[in-house]
DNA sequence: CCCTGATTCGC
DNA sequence: GCGAATCAGG
């Protein structure tokens, strides 16, 4: 596989998003994400720490300024007369009305429980609220074995997706996720009967 | 152990 | 330019 113009433009993409090199390389197919950080670096994307970048083990240590030749403005009038314009935007797609709560149960697997009225620790759902927001929004497709397999959103809708943080080892969710998807079976009563 | 990006260096 | 191997860390 080479790097065309696609490639790399979904790579920046990607990139752009936070998404991982693993997972760009997987979109991308035929790289390793090996592959795909040294094409990051090489097109100039990585972080931008200003600051320092240090070495690894006390070897090279020298340099102190490197010599930035970019004395020219960066030229930008690609009229790039390829393609139309950009896709509007596909959003207004939610938003039916659909009444509070769905109580949907989908057919297949028994789906973990979403936090409900359920007795969680408050201090767990907090943090997979928070975490939801640093979902990667995977499709069913993109989950892997050690991706978080939780379902976020309303799989009758297309605000549906998977966490897709990476999961413990073992685990079928994240850290988070783990948190309240098994509970240590404590705000069990002692039932009698 | 799983993962992450960063760097090196032969090709 | 490319990316496997390696490194350094979480």
């Amino acid at each position: 596989m080479s790097w065309t113009d696609e490639r790399v433009e979904l790579l920046k993409k990607m990139w752009g998003e936070g998404q991982s090199a693993s997972q760009i390389a997987k979109e991308l197919g035929g790289v390793t994400r090996n592959a795909v950080i040294g094409k990051v670096h090489r097109l100039g994307l990585s972080n931008r720490t200003g600051g320092a970048a240090p070495q690894a083990t006390g070897k090279p240590a020298e340099a102190t300024a490197a010599p930035q030749p970019k004395a020219k403005e960066a030229p930008k009038p690609a009229p790039k007369p390829v393609r139309e314009a950009p896709a509007p935007r596909p959003e207004p797609v939610v938003s039916s009305p659909i009444p509070a709560r769905k109580q949907i149960i989908p057919a297949g697997q028994p789906l973990p429980p979403q936090p409900s009225a359920n007795e969680i620790d408050p201090a767990a759902l907090a943090k997979v609220s928070e975490i939801e927001k640093k979902s990667k929004k995977l499709s069913l497709m993109e989950l892997t074995e050690r991706t978080c397999k939780w379902p976020v959103g309303d799989p009758a809708t297309e605000d549906f997706w998977f966490c897709g943080l990476p999961a413990q080892a073992g685990k079928p969710y994240c850290e988070a996720h783990v948190g309240v998807a098994f509970q240590p079976m404590s705000s069990r009563r002692d039932r009698r009967r």
